[in-house]
RNA sequence: GGAGAGAUGGCAGAGUGGUCGAUUGCGGUAGUCUUGAAAACUACUGAUCUUCACGGGUCCGGGGGUUCGAAUCCCUCUCUCUCCGCCA
């Protein structure tokens, strides 16, 4: 949520900004100030009544201390008149401000300076690629083809028991699910996450606070008997654990790991998308999260970045960079970094990572903030990414390693799976 | 699922209609003392809106009501805890 003050003094910083996003907003904007202007005068007007009013009531308690009740009941007539003008203030207080929150919501974050201009996802940036581009021998087929093959992971079992989406692994694919798991977790304790295990499921205002409500509403599964969500990402429950929070300067950043399931709903989706793993309704994955001092969070950004970059190299996957465009930046980010790596049977770029700086944005809305040296309260800034989501990862893996012999484990992995090659 | 209790400042915990934004303790910050530290003592120490400032307003889980006046009384919602039941 975009900060009201900001939007007066940055308006056209903006509207520039937002832009990039193909969006024109000046005239919400607009209007958003000029609420908060009605705002700060409702406030003003009714203060003065209340101070009367307060005066008042304080010397009529004065009085009946003293025994003069008829002094204290003359006095009464006044605050009683100034009643309804106190509470007819407070009426339109409460509909201006429903009105500027609800503006607000509708407000995606501010894209930064390096966000380049575009509409949709061919008009992203390659920043980087690096990795050897495999060639396949002859026979090489998709993973879902090697999924069954070897017997790691029952699609159609999943559907039984739950529906499309839902894969079930067995065998060596749910000891390599595990192994990648404890990989991924290993080796962001060594880059100084501390792991945590969340809830995997939120109340709504986790939603709110992170930004998936009321944005992205039917894209959660939702529990209406307790009025609970599952969460799409551990972004929801682990930044939410900072919600309502002030921090001394000094717990800057606080780096977090966690591995959780995920539930998307995926409405919409169809076709190759969502062929085999590529897109999934269930899926598992380790994010990192971190809040950080404003004046650092964009290196932080970078160092996310370079953490992921590392697993994808040990992984030995061919990889790329992507700096996303405004058009497919979602809706809380203010930059986006996505990593892709190559799936060589199907023959393409397959997102495993999105790491993300919401710079104020989500901490508005969680109210998360740190003291400052100057003493002062200010909104941290929030990041998160994905290291990593796993199912796309096997994708490659599989279709990348697959020799006539056998699937081949990258050395990485090896101490996680026990076994080299899945045959 | 049944019954009961409760929600107050970073934490613990008073306060049951009138200088209560709130006693006190702990924690935190600064100072005194000390070679230094600890202890002790002293002072300060919530958030938020508004204002150039002085100041003023709001906040005792959320919302509503009674009253000249509500942390305190009433209604309602949410959440937490305890006991019983069930159970990994």
């Amino acid at each position: 949520m975009l900060e009201v003050n900001k939007i007066r003094e940055d308006r056209e910083k903006i509207i520039t900004a937002l832009a990039k996003r193909n969006l024109h907003l000046s005239d919400t904007l607009d209007r958003i100030v000029e609420l908060d202007d009605r705002r700060k005068q409702i406030q003003a007007e009714s203060d003065v009544l209340l101070n009367e009013s307060n005066t008042i009531a304080k010397q009529i308690g004065e009085l009946f201390k003293q025994g003069k009740r008829d002094e204290a009941d003359a006095l009464k007539a006044r605050p009683a008149e100034l009643k309804d003008a106190i509470s007819a203030f407070k009426e339109e207080m409460n509909t201006v401000e429903d009105s500027i929150r609800d503006l607000l919501y509708t407000i995606p974050n501010t894209p930064h300076d390096s966000v380049p201009l575009g509409k949709n996802p061919e008009d992203n940036e390659v920043v980087l690629e690096e990795g050897k581009i495999p060639v396949l021998y002859d026979k090489a087929v998709p993973h879902w083809d090697l999924a069954d093959t070897y017997k790691l992971i029952d699609f159609e079992l999943g559907v039984k028991i739950t529906g499309a989406g839902f894969p079930v692994y067995t065998g060596k694919g749910a000891k390599l699910q595990r192994a990648l798991i404890a990989f991924f977790l290993d080796e962001a304790e060594k880059a100084g996450y501390e792991e945590v295990i969340p809830p995997h499921v939120v109340n709504e205002a986790s939603g709110y606070g992170t930004g998936q409500l009321p944005d992205k509403e039917g894209q959660m599964y939702h529990m209406p008997i307790d009025d609970l969500y599952l969460i799409p990402t551990a972004e929801v429950p682990v930044t939410n654990l900072f919600r309502d929070v002030i921090l001394s300067v000094d717990q800057l950043p606080l780096r977090r790991s966690a591995y959780t399931p995920c539930f998307r709903r995926e409405a919409g989706s169809y076709g190759k998308d969502v062929r085999g793993l590529n897109r999934l309704h269930q899926f598992d994955k380790v994010e990192i999260v971190v809040i950080d001092h404003p004046e650092r969070s964009y290196a932080t950004l970078q160092n996310m970045v370079a953490h992921v970059q590392g697993l994808l190299q040990k992984l030995e996957l061919p990889y790329r960079i992507l700096r996303l465009c405004g058009g497919d930046m979602g809706f809380t980010s203010a930059l986006t970094y996505d990593m892709e790596v190559y799936s060589a049977a199907q023959k393409r770029w397959l997102e495993v990572s999105s790491i993300s700086n919401f710079e104020t944005f989500q901490a508005n809305r969680l109210k998360l903030r740190f003291k400052g040296d100057d003493k002062k309260n200010q909104l941290a800034h929030t990041l998160n990414g994905s290291a990593l989501a796993l199912p796309r990862i096997l994708a490659a893996l599989l279709e990348n390693n697959q020799t006539p012999e056998g699937i081949r484990i990258p050395a990485a992995l090896v101490p996680y799976t026990g076994f080299n090659l899945i045959s």
